[in-house]
DNA sequence: AGGCAGGTGGCCA
DNA sequence: TGGCCACCTGCC
């Protein structure tokens, strides 16, 4: 018995939306199996969530992962009606964001651990979402620590000596740990160019204690700032960070799928990245980052249904 | 087979 | 400021 009963979380969203919440590119490390079932990692966490049959969110938690029915609840913004919060974006006014939030209603921005926001984004640097996600997952496998090990219930002795990673779950290495591991190891979770970012902001942290916790509580220009100085984060990786993991809704990252969108939808032909990040939170509003998310999340689908 | 993929940093005018 | 290009690696 290694998972709790289901239990609601008050949530109903429709598959689709499930899917873009949790795996639509704002976090790297939930898993869907055959049966519709997300097991999610964050922290110390290990979650499971599913849909049943009237389209409720539910949930379970694992037996090695302590508090996480609260770890969730902050997850998932649970305290936040984000369907009150799209309903204050400029969709009366703008028929294209009307389009993605009809698309994709009740669609939700993830609150992730802070610093393993920074590590994902890190890792995102023109790679596809498939490719970060296997880079976070070698992450934690090789050098983040154990939160449950299954092999401890039927060892590997027992199964012929056979070890199964698939068995155990990881957290995701912390700064300080990053920091004391060279960066041709590091090299071998497939992160190519980017292991010397994390390298390096491993070092500036873990050489500035307190500084991450600082960096999150600080309102978002001044915690943008903070963030840039991280030698591997430019614009549209703070901007990541600061909206997927401190909250920060002001935060518009813009990626290729934005330009894309902007471009395609809006007319913005050949605007540069810094001239779209000014238009879109003078157009979006202080709630810039969810516009953000239905553009993003139905620029995606329109894509994947014209290769189809 | 060559170009491209959730970018960033450095160097040039 | 604005434009180019290298940087790893895997995949179509």
């Amino acid at each position: 018995m290694q998972w709790s009963k289901w239990q609601s979380t008050g949530l109903h969203l429709s598959p689709s939306v499930l899917r873009e919440t949790l795996d639509g590119g704002q976090s790297f490390r939930w898993r869907c199996d055959k049966d519709g079932i997300w097991i999610g990692i964050w922290g110390n966490h290990i979650v499971r969530v599913k849909l049943n049959g009237e389209g409720a969110l539910t949930y379970a938690t694992h037996i090695k992962s302590t508090n996480s029915a609260t770890a969730l609840h902050r997850y998932l913004g649970l305290d936040t009606d984000f369907s009150v919060l799209a309903d204050t974006l400029p969709w009366r006014s703008d028929p294209h964001l009307a389009k993605c939030l009809a698309a994709f209603p009740g669609l939700r921005i993830p609150r992730q651990p802070f610093g393993e926001t920074l590590l994902c984004f890190l890792c995102s640097a023109t790679k596809q979402i498939v490719q970060i996600k296997e880079m976070v997952s070698l992450l934690a496998a090789n050098h983040g620590e154990i939160i449950y090990n299954a092999e401890s219930l039927t060892p590997p002795a027992n199964r012929g000596g056979i070890s199964d990673p698939a068995l155990h779950f990881h957290a995701l290495p912390t700064w300080e740990q990053l920091a004391a591991i060279p960066e041709e190891t590091l090299r071998k979770c497939l992160l190519g160019f980017r292991a010397r970012y994390i390298s390096a902001s491993a070092q500036y942290i873990a050489a500035r204690p307190g500084w991450l916790d600082e960096t999150e509580s600080l309102p978002y220009p001044a915690a943008k700032d903070r963030l840039l100085e991280l030698p591997g984060v430019g614009a549209k990786v703070a901007d990541c960070v600061l909206l997927f993991g401190a909250g920060k809704l002001e935060a518009f990252p813009v990626d290729t799928w934005i330009l894309k969108a902007m471009a395609n939808r809006y007319g913005l032909n050949d605007w540069k990245p810094v001239q779209i990040v000014h238009f879109g939170r003078q157009h979006f509003g202080p709630l810039a980052g969810l516009a953000q998310q239905y553009l993003f999340a139905y620029e995606r689908q329109q894509s994947r249904q014209s290769v189809a």
